[in-house]
DNA sequence: TTACATATCCCATTTTTATGTGATTGATGC
DNA sequence: GCATCAATCACATAAAAATGGGATATGTAA
């Protein structure tokens, strides 16, 4: 029996969810909300396995929801649903530990389907936004992600790429070259370097 | 009215264009050889504006025979001919001046809008072929090519990307530190850069 | 044979980087 | 209110890299 909780804005795709649900073997429907802004409380009293989670919702959404929940529950499937498959928002859940991301158009049987898949440690997501995700994972992934650069940082590392020197830096910077050398001393920390020249490297290689 | 000249070994291929060219509107085919063997003095007397020109031919093969002509003609077009895709011919031809590299199995109406398409100076190649060239030109260039690197350079330009310092080139390649300083100076001259990590940076950017 | 490129080495000087140890401000979060 | 972090600046020292001048030996190509 599967406990599954949604979050949900639209009550007719409420209703619709909460039948369909209710009427199959194997499900058992918790309840629903129209926004997230209770939602650590409810998860607590529900204890759903997995929780349908619109991303665009008034008040707090499915993004903020997500992560409020994963500061104290890890274990809690989330299923995000959305109707595009827009670029930054998959970003964000996936890196925020959604295990899923479905389009709302899913037909009903590949939703039971999903949820399933979801509750048994598999990641569904419907193909486009596979399609997406690899791409992100291959060709969009820099340091400033993959390394937790701040944006000053990033600039830093960016210019350094470029071939400029401390000095050259401050001058475009407006900053005193001792701030350029912190700065740098930070990037190095982070990237697990000690040299100008294999932070370039790293920086490149990871697409900069 | 485009003039065709053909270069083809098996003599029912020969015969196929022939009859393929003096049929259509617009061709006139001026002759065919089974080798290159006397491709500069048949093609000053037949003034061919495109040349299709197999690759596997006995004695002076359709290489050789594009070498020869471009030696003494860059005007005319010439459209290799080959059974397969492969790799290290389409560089060949490339590389040597051909305007086109096309597959026998090309179909006749095809065939005959690429001669069109490289006379107007195009080139027409397969979609398969075009993949190919893309890979080539993307990948398999590299600094040494690219910078005319003597291989020693290029062994102190590996080290310098991989993040190694002059102490520990000098002490993988056993010379001393002032050679490695002197290859270095000369790596950068030759990039036109004038630090290590621009070189790093120039070399990684060229796929190295 | 002369010229050129490569590879090797040496010395000296200046500039740039790397590392360490601080301090101050402002914003964010609990 | 307190902790943390980002961004800013300062001072000092040591290491590495860049620059400019050499020299020698070898092989290749004009």
């Amino acid at each position: 029996m599967i406990r599954v909780l949604l979050y949900e804005d639209n009550s007719q795709l409420r209703d619709g969810i909460s039948i369909l649900l209710n009427g199959t073997e194997g499900f058992e429907f918790v309840g629903s909300f129209p926004d997230c802004s209770d939602i650590v409380a409810q998860c607590q009293s529900l204890q759903p396995d997995v929780i349908l989670m619109d991303i665009n919702m008034p008040n707090v959404d499915g993004l903020e929801g997500l992560k409020r929940i994963r500061k104290v529950n890890s274990d809690v499937k989330i299923l995000m649903l959305t109707v595009f498959d827009d670029n930054q928002n998959v970003f964000e859940a996936i890196k925020n530990g959604a295990n899923g991301y479905l389009l709302k158009k899913t037909p009903p049987a590949k939703l039971l389907e999903y949820i399933q898949d979801a509750q048994t440690g598999g990641a569904p997501m419907t193909s486009s936004i596979a399609a997406q995700v690899l791409k992100m994972f291959s060709g969009h992934s820099n340091p400033v992600e993959q390394f937790n650069l701040s944006e000053r940082e990033s600039t830093v590392l960016g210019l350094l790429v470029n071939g400029h020197s401390y000095k050259m830096i401050a001058a475009d910077l407006f900053i005193s070259i001792d701030t350029v050398r912190s700065h740098i001393k930070k990037i190095y920390e982070k990237l697990h370097v000690n040299s100008k020249s294999e932070a370039v490297a790293k920086a490149l290689k990871n697409n900069y």
